[in-house]
DNA sequence: CATGAATGAGGGTTCATTCAT
DNA sequence: TATGAATGAACCCTCATTCAT
């Protein structure tokens, strides 16, 4: 289950492409601002910048757009950790840049965030197994990055469950920010997440 | 801002009282199931064991149903919190005990977290400093909980992190359990939970 | 199944009675006019004096409005049927009476006809069962008129073809009278019909 | 008003022709299942074999769909009755020819039978005159058979009704099936009916 | 001549809210 | 206070038709 296996009347999965890009980029605008329920079908085609039978003609139901929405949000974070990833030294600075970018990228993606939590649910139901696995592997990554960039061994589970830590906490500060922000400044928070992450792992930390 | 100032037209308090507590039952239930977009007000009206227009004589909205529940909700976590601080003997063993038992309750408010988490967003545009105002309320026991108990002086604003991870992983598991517990049974989560808080925060963790 | 099996969220029975007549009223009205397919729910609505809210109030979909329509016409061809062979005397001339009677019904129930055989295909599918046992009943009263009211013996099967055409030609009249009146005047037609029937039954025709 | 009347935008006629004829036979298909008013022209295009601009090319509304079919449907019926009425021994016993083939005309033609019953209204109210024009020349095919076949003289009116009555019981076979043949076999509703018929016409009917 | 993407009016249905009883 | 019938704006979605390519 992917983008792809949604359905569409067009044929021309270059057009296709596009389209359901500009449903994406109209709907997570709106999606911002109102949240799922509260954003009709008709609003979306008009940010989007075509007429509601155009809509339709890339998406089933309404919820097709949500689950679009989920699958570019999480492509971008998905991309974003693997690029991260593809650095050849892996160090313990390494790890340092990488939840440094995670974190201002969680930063940058607040609303997409949010969206995520507040309906993730809904999809969850419908598509349970894909959501949880495209879940799993971002966390995956990270702990990917966890074990590669630390010189000691490290028992699996207690690195999953850092970079479960990591990766949660970077929603907190996308989705709480409105709480977060009126004690932290972002490079205060990064700083003092990592001098935990480091800690936990039991690495020195020389700044 | 406090459920008293949800608006009713019926004078006898007590009643008020008694009916908004089957509301909250009732529409708590529903929510768990449909969340609250898909709760229709007749079905928290049949639920609640009174007819729709019942319903409308203690609320004015569908809304307040919401802030209803999320008050109640709230209070919940909140008494529970205060109860577990007002031990006497603050120690680093009672810290464990607060973490651990804060956990379990968001073990068993499973449904409950999700439901705000869903819909926290709405609440928070219409009474943004109540609610903003009620997390932090929540926070702040907790770091006055670790402040209380760890032997050493620490810095206000990194208790305060501190706080919020723990109190943002307790939501984890409730919210994100269906990720989590493939990996981990909720002891295993705790234990290692409390490990991290513990090297956080330069605590010697013997069992 | 019959009306009755129809959900309504009205509890008071005898205005939901009221109102379904309401209903049937002004659907068979608008049936008569554009059929079933291009009358809409709204029009539904206000031909039958309330809202599209009310409307919905009584049915649950559109083709209950032509279930509705279809027991309502049913019924009404039923209890006169059914009224005609309750008089005492059971001889040739009562035959004369019935098959004139119904013809003349058919007649008056030309719009009602069409509408029956626009759509009952539609609802066949539905309620195969239903409907078949409704229109053999019909054809069965008759059927047992011919057996009462002619003095010789006759095979069930010769009988129930009869009624069964009998049935059917006052059906074409109401349906295809459009052709038909340009040659026969209903008492002409219903008096010819009289006499083919008679001539099938081997009964002379005095008049 | 016939079936070349309808508008074209091309103008090659033999590939009209052609194209009607995939039409004609894709919807036929398709009425048959769902009925014209839940066919789509969509539908009707891909199952014509081409695309939704090309139905389009060939006709001008998805009424003339439905013109299109009535014309075919007629045209067969009205072929094969003219056929029979082409041989050259004009008896009795090619009466029943006649008739007994007419009914298995309709056995074979259930579907395109119920077409018509169902959709026949919507035509009459656009093309009155001409639906209503076929429909008497198929009957008038029947009168004037039943005329050159009997031995004795017989009123024109009378021939008429029972052209007509014949006309409908044939319909009444194919569109009520599902009520007739709980009773009769093919068979023996067509034996059982044309005697009706001698007897309605007066003649003896040896077997 | 053929294609198929685009359109938008309009369809069936829902549901928060009101108000007379 | 409690009831539940009534309301109608608004929702999601369909589909006949057009027109640029």
């Amino acid at each position: 289950m992917n983008a792809h296996s949604i359905l569409s009347n067009v044929k021309d999965t270059s057009l296709i492409q596009k389209r359901r890009n500009q449903i994406i980029k109209g709907a997570i605008s709106l999606f911002k601002q109102k949240g799922f329920h509260r954003t009709t079908t008709r609003e979306i085609a008009k940010e989007s910048g075509f007429s509601i039978g155009t809509l339709y003609e890339y998406i089933r139901t309404k919820e097709d757009v949500l689950f679009l929405v989920y699958e570019a949000i999480n492509d971008r974070v998905y991309q974003k950790l693997y690029a991260l990833m593809s650095q050849e030294a892996q160090s313990t600075e390494t790890l340092v840049t990488i939840i440094d970018s995670y974190y201002r990228l969680m930063d940058e993606m607040q609303d997409e965030v949010t969206i995520l939590y507040q309906e993730v649910k809904s999809l969850e139901t419908k598509m349970r197994e894909t959501v949880l696995q495209r879940e799993r592997d971002k966390v995956l990554l990270l702990k990917k990055a966890i074990i590669n960039c630390i010189p000691h061994p490290i028992r699996e589970e207690e690195a999953e469950l850092v970079a479960n830590n990591v990766f949660v906490q970077g929603h907190m500060w996308g989705f709480r920010s409105w709480i977060l922000n009126k004690q932290f400044t972002i490079d205060a928070y990064i700083e003092t997440q990592i001098n935990f992450v480091f800690k936990a792992l039991e690495l020195p930390r020389e700044k």
